[in-house]
DNA sequence: GTAGGATCTAGAGTCGACTCTAGGTCAAGT
DNA sequence: ACTTGACCTAGAGTCGACTCTAGATCCTAC
């Protein structure tokens, strides 16, 4: 398992076990260029993981995690590659992403708001016994406790960004 | 603009203008069951929208922002179309709802706080003068100045979720 | 009556990120 | 010798949510 460069070895099954990603997708993001340093190959042509590219993966994890694109994630493996001297290109990267991420977060908070609202609409309906409220056929706008609190945020639009959430 | 029905009609163009999704996506949502009455047309065979079915795609359009497959929405479309009665269904299918985005905002927190945490270490790298630093080649764990800071959350897999994000 | 623009339908195409298949190799165990 | 199971490559297939195309129709304005 150790190959005396001082750090444990592992087969792609494993790498896999340990980062959740599938064993095709491993393969597929090596295609992508989303690893740091080549694979190296055992005489028998199998990949060798080490350690490092684990911690790597997981950091690429995270970013696709985060909504980062695979080419965006190529673009700072490059970087990467490229060793010293670009820091901060790389950390515009990041911080674009970020800006990204917390926006990502805003929205989903304004939406959870609204979601919230409506399940408390619902909640009272039920508990004031069964019949009587909401919209039937036509959907009169979901029963209205307070119109203003429809639509905060996402205005027209909705921010533009179905499934980027 | 008023067809006596005492609310104001709307071409299908207005409503994408309106609600920010394409024609296309209208007509698309429509076969796809997301209206919650069957849309009207005028004598010459086009859609006739009336406030309605803005505020209805208003709120499809937040469930979807969320995270909310088109399947999901159309059964919840359903629900509401057959009326009075299944209350404590709508009410569990919001709630799991809720869920799920609460969920995805805790991940998305996390990764965020790893992603500042990365920022972090480039801010100080760079304005500690240029060089130095940082994974060259192989990805030395991206420097590191406290391990256990790395993986909080996120275990092995990554929650599962990349691109739910 | 005719040009322009918005609309219609049915169906094909796109994009991202994988996933899966086919057909073959390799190492270990029995 | 042989089976088993993990691995290999190249490339095809999938899935969700749209987007786009083609060809026709329908109003408005000139």
């Amino acid at each position: 398992m150790d190959t005396g460069t001082g750090t444990t070895d592992l087969s792609i099954g494993q790498v896999a076990e340990r980062t959740g990603l599938s064993v095709h997708a491993l393969r597929f993001y090596e295609r992508e260029g989303i690893l740091a340093n080549p694979v190296r190959r055992d005489p028998g042509g199998r990949r060798v993981y080490g350690e490092d590219d684990v911690e790597w993966l997981t950091l690429c994890i995270i970013l696709r995690a985060s909504g980062m694109p695979l080419p965006a994630i190529r673009q700072y493996t490059e970087m990467v590659r490229r060793g010293d001297g670009n820091e901060e290109e790389r950390l515009a990267l990041l911080r674009l992403h970020r800006e990204r991420v917390t926006d990502q977060i805003g929205r989903l908070t304004r939406c959870l708001d609204l979601i919230n609202h409506k399940v408390g609409v619902y909640e009272d309906i039920i508990d004031r016994g069964a019949a009587g409220h909401e919209c039937v056929a036509p959907p009169a706008p979901e029963n209205r406790p307070a119109r203003e609190e429809r639509l905060r945020g996402n205005g027209p639009n909705g921010t533009g960004s179905p499934e980027q959430v």
